[in-house]
DNA sequence: CTGCTGCCATGCGATTCTCGCATGGTCGGC
DNA sequence: GCCGACCATGCGAGAATCGCATGGCAGCAG
């Protein structure tokens, strides 16, 4: 007879609930599906592991709790709630309700596709607190590392990323070409960079290496960058005078004015760039991530080799 | 592999925490007697319990808590501090704090009995909340039956008492004579009440059946009833102007005037009154309960056979 | 690049717990 | 005085849990 605390059970606590209740051991057996006997024993052991003295009086008919069961009731009822609640915590976090998530993106990203996934999230998710950071995928990536951010919103043009981040692609951005409404080639919903190769073009950077010109950069299409911007404000303003034709890729084609047409580059002529969710390898994203993500797909969906406003 | 919840232990939540706290399934181990092995079972218990997703992220170096178990976090640690509670409650009950306390007496154990018991268990159990009820034995018994009562001190005059209660002897009542201060007794200290049977009497009826005289009469003490009187205040003023004797039982001799004498009866002439406190037969009685009926007999044995006043 | 080290997962056998079944004891009622 | 309701308990089967030993994986030093 171990009269000693080995660890009370919930189980003990849920029958003894059932027969302060019921009044009964054999009712109480009834209704949780045990035999007397076992109901009989766990109060036995729930009686031993609280030490002496019992909690109920065995009458004649059925048993009354003793004053200790008294004092014991109102406990067992608190634990049991709280083992209620963390269910309720656990399933309200698998639903994604409540708790924060912080997100970092790269600013093109910041231009549509955050934005639209924030309030695809916001509203399902009306819970949870989300803040969105912008920076470049290098310093995101480490933000991460240091536990300051959940997700990153990453281009893949930065170069190898760190086996250390579990990457998962959100989109293939296409790739655009942006020309005045009145040029020869206006009215096409498809060309080839060949075709442009002798326009002045409008880029972020003279060095072509540091432009999204860079990898279409081929034998057939050596483009000469004559005005240089970095806002796409500016470049619009480039294109709707006529002066040069710009590229630009799907996720900063929003809201594009209406003397500007967008015409799709054909897919061998420039790679997509891919766009990743990253999070930190080996650790598991919170559940409001995960949900992110989701939305991110299919937000990024309508980027990916489509025009906007056909 | 049972995903179902069979019921979680609270042995699980306790490794939980101190593999939280520690970082390290093996140093929780070491800190609770365990072996790595059963810390990681034990984990493995709990995340299957709780249901899809794991509460750790397993590390090369140590683990850390997902996000799951950074919200499992709080609520296992109120949980565990519930089930501290419960230990508390019964550790204070059994050390008699808190709770409240229900007795019954009859009138005369209220004129000195009860009073300084109840001041002794207020001193010693300040927290419990305690209220005293006079009636008569009977009326007092009817309570309990009906947990109105906790406790009943009744007396023996009341004849059988059922075995539905549990009486506990408090105190053997002595009986004194009270003589008045000129009387020709009155510097013994012990007298038969044959040497009091031509005495006038005051008692409490005519009928000595009714009365404290009744167990007292035999072959040589009839004693004559020459005043009626219930209150022992007026009693003593028939004794006290010399008109009459009486006989007083040592509950009620507390605070005699200085003018009146109290002799002690011989033993054989009238049988001591016994004081029980009751309780109901098969219950097991409120914890203060047993603290007052230990003070009752403290404070009882003060009345058993001794002079209150040499 | 290879071996070492630290850490968690897992197969195995022994122990303990817990269950259901059947039985015994006690009390109240017809 | 027998019967029925109810709780306690001996017993054997099955499940849970433990420790021990081992395996797998990642990081680190030589």
């Amino acid at each position: 007879m171990s009269t000693e605390a080995h660890e009370l059970s919930t189980a003990w606590l849920r029958v003894f609930l059932a027969v302060a209740r019921l009044g009964s051991f054999t009712e109480a057996a009834r209704t949780l599906g045990y035999t007397q006997s076992a109901v009989s024993r766990q109060i036995q052991a729930l009686e031993s592991a609280l030490g002496e003295g019992a909690l109920f009086d065995r009458l004649p008919r059925g048993v009354a709790p003793t004053e200790r069961g008294r004092v014991l009731l109102p406990r067992a009822e608190a634990v049991l709630a709280q083992l209620e609640g963390v269910r309720e915590d656990l399933t309200a976090l698998r639903e994604v309700s409540g708790g924060r998530l912080r997100v970092g993106a790269f600013p093109t990203a910041g231009a549509a596709l955050v934005p639209r996934t924030v309030a695809a999230f916001q509203e399902r998710h009306p819970d949870v607190e989300l803040t969105v950071a912008e920076g470049l995928t290098g310093a995101l990536l480490g933000r991460l590392d240091r536990g300051e951010l959940d997700l990153a919103v990453v281009s893949s043009t930065g170069g190898a990323v760190p086996e250390a981040y579990a990457l998962e692609k959100v989109v293939d951005e296409a790739m655009y070409a942006a020309v005045p409404a009145g040029h020869r080639l206006a009215r096409r919903r498809r060309v080839r960079l060949a075709e442009l190769a002798d326009e002045p073009w409008v880029s972020g950077s003279t060095a072509t290496e540091r432009s999204l010109l860079h990898p279409a950069v081929r034998e057939d299409f050596r483009p000469r960058v004559a005005y240089v911007a970095a806002e796409w404000i500016a470049k619009q303003g480039y294109v709707a005078a006529g002066l040069a034709v710009a590229l630009i890729p799907a996720l900063a084609a929003d809201g594009v004015r209406p003397d500007i047409r967008l015409l799709a580059v054909h897919e061998e002529d420039i790679p997509p760039r891919a766009v990743y969710a990253a999070t930190l390898r080996g650790r598991t994203p919170p559940a409001a991530a995960e949900a992110f993500i989701r939305l991110l797909r299919e937000t990024g969906a309508r980027f990916g080799r489509r025009l906007p406003r056909p």
